[in-house]
DNA sequence: TATGAATGAGGATTCATTCAT
DNA sequence: CATGAATGAATCCTCATTCAT
């Protein structure tokens, strides 16, 4: 949250300023779903908002800063829609959780497919670590946390190698899903991922408890 | 090979243009990895080959087209490598075969890991998509071959599905441990993806096989 | 006073805005002290006073008249200082007269030295002629008068140029010794100044006599 | 010679490069002392020049660096007339030397006095310390090597007191006289210069001596 | 009056590309 | 073919100034 830095110069105290902010962010987005990240230039973004570039500058310290906001709304409205579902997810079985939680991650990747399509297809990742970091500590405190509850018999390390492959499973595939469109059902595609996930961990469980005994 | 815009504007005939057109992408390529997509001008390109610019633009039609060599070329690499490794499966058996796949993905793309990671982690990914491409489709022909020739009984849709699966499995996982390197030892992660492809293809026979029935 | 453009918009009448005009000059001065000419924008002055930078406008025409007002209080505090001097100076021999003046010169650049070396290493001088003009011509009145009483015999051209030297020698040695500092004690280098000045007088005194004869 | 940041990016090689950088120098010049220091910038030296901004750029890193081409180049012209001078000086006697000196000094600066008005009267001095270092180096390797000689009795400290003395009436003098321009003519200048500093030196030697004995 | 958001022309600088030699 | 000087549009960013509130 505090970076070296700030990605803010002044923090809007009017509403007029505020909704300007608000207005850079949406334009800067849109120019990038709609032009790509080299058209993304400061001036394009100002006049797509209808600011003048200075004014740009009056709230983002650089272009970077500006796109990392982007990035950071694109990451707090995945978040909104995800935390509820995960949560819900909690007093389900085994099989539903998992179903849940890859169709809610899906979800919530879907209600922005193009603004995801032009951050993963256009952004160099520099910015798009950050992009996924976010999510995948999100999801991965989750996987984490009701693996180990589940199945308290898993040594610390098999726990964090079975997490890192879920975590890929339930967030590359349905990335991938969403980016590249495959023709695949998406109820099917659900149900796979699933599958997948559900023998994994199986698998995983049976081996350490062969080890074990 | 003739698409709209030419790649080259000739064909290299002598073996001196051959050679200068290999110190460019050479060059680019060690940019690439040292300094950065940003920095990988092609003045600097250029002047790291030790080339004028003019004399690039004798070879490349503009910067573009360099760089896509840099990804054809280690593409090309990626393949040289890949191909016999999957020859070589086909006679083995199914987890044997599978095993062996992934472990030569996975060494194919370590064994070009600076500049994969460059590609990947620095590429507006405009780029990346034909990066991914060449590598998915071979795989994508030899995992659909495999699959249809082992399971006759699956139908055409299921064996798409599967193929995509699969391949993506076998392609991003790789590429996620080698660009992020989680600490999961080499050996444990190959048979965690090949434990998950054989488990899932497994798991969609059965299925199919159900609802055949 | 009434120049093509208005130094200030309007003369402060109330105490408040008397005393927001000293907060704003002050400011300048403080940041032309601390960061220089170039960091001395009329935003960053505004904050440094507390004031919205739409204040600054309130008071100083544009970004000049504020710097000009910060060159005015200099020299306002430097006449300050000098002219009791100067009237005191009056009453005293030749020589302890001229060295009390050099003196007095020294000390008054000296009180305000920080803002002297910020005021003639970064200001574009454009504006320094202006600081100096005032300086100048008060010890031009002083000395003109001196040296008139003094020496009657002179020819009004002679004393021009008598006038001149010695005053470029008070005041361009004494500055250059502030900017500068070097590696003399402050009393010789006024003793030396002093000596320099009468030797110089006492010459063109009797080469005059010499030609008048 | 060798500063930090190379104030040339590429030495010329041929010779039209060496006419460019000849022309932007020789714009730089002409924009400083016709426009002053604010509207020197690189676009409007570029189009003065007639080149285009970005060949400024091939041959100096940045606008400072052009700016102390210009300067170098005034202290090398200054030097170039200079020296031969000083050359000349040392066989002639203490009078007709220190006469010729200020007069060589003078004649220097008047010889660029549009570049040295608009180096003086519009320059930062950040810059103008450059400018006058190099002539006063000189100048001071000059009159300390001629005082050490001619006074042997002198102490080490009162020969440096005395030299910085000497430097800057032989310096500043002139160059007030040719920034100012004020009304007395040449010749009686340059005798009262070389009058003040004869007095000045004969003064410091008999109190020397005053004191030694 | 005071505020601070907004302005926008202008600045320094870069870099893909061209072209005379 | 190769060179490297030259190009110039475009980029990011600043800052003196204005103006609605």
């Amino acid at each position: 949250m505090s970076s070296v830095r700030p990605n803010r110069r002044r923090e809007p105290q009017q509403d007029r300023s505020r909704r300007t902010v608000e207005r850079i962010v949406d334009a800067a987005a849109r120019v990038l779903e709609r032009d790509g990240y080299r058209a993304a230039s400061t001036n394009r973004i100002a006049a797509e908002a209808g600011v003048s570039p200075g004014s740009l500058y009056q709230y983002f310290g650089d272009r970077d800063a500006l796109l990392e906001a982007v990035t950071a709304r694109f990451v707090a409205r995945f978040e909104e829609q995800l935390v509820p579902a995960l949560r819900r997810a909690v007093r389900e079985d085994q099989v539903a959780a998992t179903t849940s939680v890859i169709d809610a991650v899906l979800a919530a990747l879907e209600q922005q497919a193009p603004l995801l399509r032009a951050l993963v297809a256009r952004i160099p990742p520099e910015r798009q670590a950050e992009l996924t970091r976010a999510i995948r500590e999100r999801v991965t405190d989750y996987v984490f946390g009701t693996l180990a509850r589940q199945h308290v018999e898993l040594s610390p390390d098999a726990l964090d190698r079975l997490t890192w492959v879920v975590v890929e499973l339930a967030q590359s595939l349905p990335l991938r899903y969403v980016v590249d469109a495959p023709p695949i059902p998406r109820e099917a595609f659900v149900a796979d991922v699933a599958r997948l996930v559900l023998a994994h961990v199986a698998g995983v469980v049976a081996d350490e408890g062969a080890i074990a005994s």
